[in-house]
DNA sequence: ATTTCTAATTGACATATATAAATACCTGCA
DNA sequence: TGCAGGTATTTATATATGTCAATTAGAAAT
């Protein structure tokens, strides 16, 4: 569990609202949403849910960085995506009213709202724009899992770790330089995503540094050549 | 586009209804649905909707099987689910008024209804049901999408192949004798589930048929041992 | 029945990637 | 300051799987 935070945030002064899921609701409906959440805080590496948990509430991110993953057939972690701020997590078993089939984990010190259960559910009811941009958000979610699935089907670990970089890209942004990836993840963990051993991406990670592609500080990553990277990646749309 | 049948099924008495979306109506809407569909059958092979298309009606499968399937970087087909009667498809695009981002592929002759498009989408917004269930049905698509996501990443390709034969079986069943699959898919089809190479494809279900797991009789499959299938596909749940 | 075309099969070979093992590098903590 | 435990890196090796090419079987067409 989070640590419950005093000061929870205005739902209807959240930044993060205008890219969620929530943008559909008027101030007295955000009112009532402030009125039925509680915020917690989670530190790095810190569980949000795991996938043996069954639901009591639907999480919002506030602010920080998530990452979603499954175990596999012998306990190996693979991680379905990435998450930020203003994005809902856990809506699906919450909805289906069964047990969350995937973890979240902060990847950064995070702060995140959790929405009282019976409070959404009896809402989505009642609330057709709602719902239908969850539906959106989910049909979202089924196209980028597809989109990773058929990278993993038909691509190799080189063009999938190119993608994977530019998946970083596109979903945490880059600091002020505009070219350093703007989270860290451990060699593992993008092994995880790209379905690698950990040593393969490192290989690999070396290579782009050596080809100039990226610089590796540290382990923060910079992209050197952007074109470059979306060639190796050997994107189709 | 396939051939407007001139009898179209009662919505009212259909018999694939009880498992689809459309169970959460009553009568009345039933009758309303009726009025607001046409229905086509289509041959084996046929598509009945292809990636590049723009959505002007929701497909509900009234019998027959459908692949679903997309186009992979290099022009390589990627099959992403199989779907029955009683199926809705391309309802994704339709609500987030989009291309389809797969193709719909008859695998036998089939008879799918399609419901005018605007009619739909004025269902939806009124009737928070149907909503609902719509919801359940894309959050069943993508925990599926995201199961074959993590064999594509962490199992071999014998895991995975006796997986897809699982996959059949639990989607179309099986024939009278309880063991023979009861649809018919080119190796190269198999293999386009199984994200490997044609050849790798015919020489594991080589091996499976040598090593008793399964019967090859000319293009169907028999499932001969189904717990030695069951312990190949090496599954956590 | 004969031809033609596609799908299925088999074998040989190349190679990408996993695995294993050893080393180096951090980072927190005593 | 130095130890300890994890993370990262590198090298060597094994192997699963893709690729290429040749053959066979089966289905459709004339």
């Amino acid at each position: 569990m989070g640590k419950i935070l005093e000061n929870k945030p205005a739902c209807l002064y959240c930044n993060a609202r205008i890219h969620s899921v929530f943008n559909v609701l008027d101030n007295e409906q955000l009112e009532d949403l402030y009125k039925h959440k509680t915020c917690s805080s989670y530190k790095k590496g810190q569980y949000v849910f795991n996938e043996l948990g069954m639901p009591n509430g639907l999480f919002c991110i506030n602010s920080g960085k998530i990452k979603l993953s499954t175990t596999g057939f012998d306990g190996k972690e693979q991680i379905l995506s990435l998450a930020k701020e203003g994005e809902i997590l856990g809506y699906r078993a919450l909805i289906s009213d069964e047990r969350y089939h995937c973890s979240a984990v902060a990847l950064e010190d995070s702060s995140i709202c959790i929405i009282d259960k019976s409070y959404f559910i009896s809402t989505i009811i009642k609330n057709n724009k709602l719902l239908i941009e969850i539906v959106k958000k989910v049909s979202g979610d089924l196209k980028l899992a597809e989109n990773h699935l058929v990278s993993l089907s038909q691509k190799n670990v080189r063009e999938r770790l190119a993608e994977a970089l530019l998946f970083i890209k596109a979903t945490y942004g880059c600091l002020e330089d505009g070219a350093t990836l703007n989270v860290t993840l451990s060699r593992e963990e993008i092994a995880n995503y790209v379905g690698t051993s950990t040593e393969s991406a490192i290989r690999l990670l070396s290579e782009f540094n050596h080809d100039k592609i990226i610089e590796i500080i540290g382990k923060k990553i910079k992209i050197l050549n952007l074109q470059l990277l979306i060639k190796t990646a050997n994107l189709n749309d």
